[in-house]
DNA sequence: TTCATTAGTTACCGATCGGTCATAAATTGG
DNA sequence: CCAATTTATGACCGATCGGTAACTAATGAA
């Protein structure tokens, strides 16, 4: 049997809690903000994502979706193993700094506010690093092997330093960096890189 | 005329209620926090700190004024421009992960939880900015005239780059990273710039 | 000793927090 | 049309939030 249906795409839903989370971090956005956000009503949200925490997991774990699908994209297109580094980590800056989208990173957000003192949040982080990291440092031994990465260099000291420093970009990014410096920025560690 | 001498040291004070705000960022540290941290009354903390906002950026300022201190003894006992440099970036994991301390980074934290939202952290966060990278950039011109430094390297990127990289490392804590590994990081990134 | 002044303590404030529940509305199967 | 089921809605919950005010305690000056 079948009920009342529903009035609402939890699709857009999720992706509107997500930016609420994604602009004002977990602590700071309330049910109220996030009533507002999505437009249905308390009780909706709960019936369908349950507590606020568990609707934060599902928002960080949509935004960490996203972002493999678009490194994923980026490694798919690429030119080399390693133009495929360079399109991956650019696509993120122009991700998180583009006008429809809160500034900043959610994930480093989260890995600051939340996964000290949150397993769950960690769990989930930790996976996402790991797969990160993985494709990277797989990509970078590829481009090795093709000889486009000089061979005494170390993928997987590159891949964390790259890591490092989109997590420091994304933090830096909180004190008003625009995303032509980020540009220039990651260009400038890339090549002391390779 | 003078009245009941306080029985409380406001400097210890400030201290603790620093370490609260730097465990647990601004707003998941409650004034039940603050007071079981500080042990003194909720008044007795208005009274003499203003409110928590308030109690907030003295304890920021504090943790800087730290960071500064840090950062000035270790260019002054340094042998050269470029290893006071190293001894300065060294000296901020050691001091972020040591046992009395919480880990991870309270300027990172409020840089990414407060800044985005708040002008008057942003103008503290953004003074400390120009703090350190003037200095910095500073140790690798004098380092470029010593001719420590290649002539070709460009002593404002290597310094933003530097301070980003920090940035990272201290989120990059976050999800467990210990302090040996950090320095193993810092090294390496040192020998890509350098 | 008295009094002004400052600090410590406690009870209390309205607002908001996250979360629940009873009820109304909308749908399909019988 | 009626019953069963699901969703939408808004009133309501206790707990906690940051903050305040009234009162007590301790001190030095007059």
């Amino acid at each position: 049997m079948v009920g009342r249906p529903r009035e609402f795409d939890p699709d857009e839903v999720l992706e509107a809690a997500m930016r609420a989370f994604w602009a004002n971090g977990y602590e700071s956005t309330s049910l109220s903000d996030l009533v507002a956000a999505t437009g249905l009503h308390k009780g909706s949200l709960y019936q369908s994502f349950g507590d606020k925490h568990s609707l934060f997991l599902q928002s960080l774990n949509r935004y960490l979706d996203e972002v493999r699908e678009c490194k994923k994209e980026a490694l798919a297109n690429a030119e080399s193993p390693l133009s495929g580094i360079r399109d991956v980590l650019h696509g993120f800056i122009d991700k998180s700094g583009d006008g429809d989208c809160p500034h900043g990173c959610l994930a480093v957000k989260t890995l600051v506010e939340m996964a000290p003192h949150d397993p769950e949040v960690k769990l989930i982080m930790d996976k996402h690093k790991q797969d990160m990291q993985g494709s990277m440092q797989a990509q970078l031994e590829e481009a090795q092997r093709n000889g486009e990465l000089a061979a005494d260099k170390s993928p997987e000291m590159i891949t964390i330093l790259l890591m490092v420093f989109m997590d420091g970009l994304a933090t830096w990014g909180n004190s008003g960096a625009s995303a032509e410096e980020g540009h220039a920025l990651l260009t400038a560690q890339l090549d002391a890189l390779f």
